[in-house]
DNA sequence: GGATGATTATTGTCCGACAATCTGACACAC
DNA sequence: GTGTGTCAGATTGTCGGACAATAATCATCC
């Protein structure tokens, strides 16, 4: 029958790697994009244009865009497309204060949770501590960073309430993707979070729990005044 | 030219009210099926015919189901399409453990709290037992008292600690459309609700969290043993 | 110069199609 | 008769194109 001749054979020579899904793999593909600083916050994404860059058609990017404002990087306003999300003070704040709740509540929960938890923040400290030591890089540094408070959260033993804790944190990551300052502090932070673990390890867990507010509040208003300086 | 005769155009004529979008109305009309048992827990949810049901195309029915899935009202299978999901038991206890974090931690800050976030506590307490007086519908009743509990959470101020806790609720209300023979001890549980809030309006926030984490394992409970048995 | 209408850009929605994958049944071999 | 391999059907994943509706921009007219 000699029927459709396939022009383009579903190009994809790049990125065809680890993940299943196509919508997965733009998806990601934009989110490295908005960490990175590529894409400015507040910048338009338009479907078009992405569906030709990410070469993937215009209902795979929608499909990714969807994923992206369900997790907080983009918004989107009815008939006028969606845009980077541009963190305001507001959420900044907002978002430390929800942290403060689930991350506390794992804190609270140190002598009663199970060991494994237990290990996992330990185990996550020191793989922050080591990359601080190893000079690591500054996307590595605040995963490993985010990656132990998520881990706090772990203590409470509630699925839902660590995926919730890394829809925020995601939401961080965006805030920080604009202050890479922020690297200076690193040193200071491990310390502070060692003395956490440290409280917690001698069962002083109300004194955790102050120590993680006052960490969190400070972690805040180092945001909010990098961001408005910039 | 006389091209594309409209066959059939874009026939709407039952359900164009209120929300905007399209996606929104199949979204809604899916949850309501869900919620009032016209779709059984486990039902494979076919996108080609819930197009034809519904009178929309494929493509606006899979946005549909992907925002069912971020609401966990329904899982997706890669390649093997979006079902009802079904409650576990382990993803009940899962829901009411994450409540009693958010929850609580809106009521020990009930002192702190905004005057008009307490006031929208004592409001939604006062719409429940209205309603319960009043003898209204099943769903109503669940619709009442589960926006008392979020009410307490936005005690905490934090909008993101609200959205988390809607979503659990949601899921909440999955696990209750099964099991509505729950409507018998609506007025036990009104009873406890007013408790709790006299608790927190005598100062004792302590008692009050302590009694919400009685509450919340009770109807953990109450909503295991009904599963089970059915 | 400001208000108003036309043009354009972009999204929302639809249709049809094909490839990839999974499911189930049927035929075949032992 | 049972196990296995293969094939057809069904369903999803992805694509391209198309059109209507809405928002933004610009030109025109008073």
């Amino acid at each position: 029958m000699m029927e459709h001749m396939p022009v383009a054979p579903t190009s994809f020579a790049t990125l065809h790697v680890e993940h299943s899904s196509t919508v997965d793999r733009a998806a990601a593909e934009l989110r490295r994009a908005i960490f990175d600083g590529e894409i400015e916050s507040g910048t338009p994404l338009r479907e078009l244009a992405l569906a030709e860059s990410l070469g993937v058609s215009r209902p795979t990017v929608r499909e990714a865009l969807a994923v992206l404002v369900g997790e907080g990087l983009a918004t989107r306003e009815p008939n006028r497309g969606v845009n980077v999300a541009t963190p305001e003070a507001s959420s900044v704040r907002d978002v430390c204060q929800a942290r403060f709740v689930l991350e506390g509540a794992g804190v609270l929960r140190w002598s009663t949770a199970d060991q494994v938890d237990r290990d996992h923040v330990r185990a996550s400290l020191l793989d922050y501590t080591d990359s601080i030591a190893a000079g690591a890089s500054y996307q590595e540094l605040n995963q490993r960073h985010l990656a132990f408070h998520v881990s706090l959260v772990g203590l409470t033993q509630s699925a839902r309430l660590v995926s919730m804790a890394e829809l925020l944190v995601v939401e961080l990551k965006l805030a920080l993707a604009q202050v890479d300052r922020m690297r200076r502090n690193a040193h200071d932070l491990a310390d502070e979070h060692t003395e956490l673990v440290t409280l917690m390890e001698q069962g002083d867990l109300e004194g955790a729990h102050d120590f993680l507010r006052a960490h969190l509040e400070e972690a805040a208003d180092a945001i909010l005044t990098a961001l408005q300086v910039s």
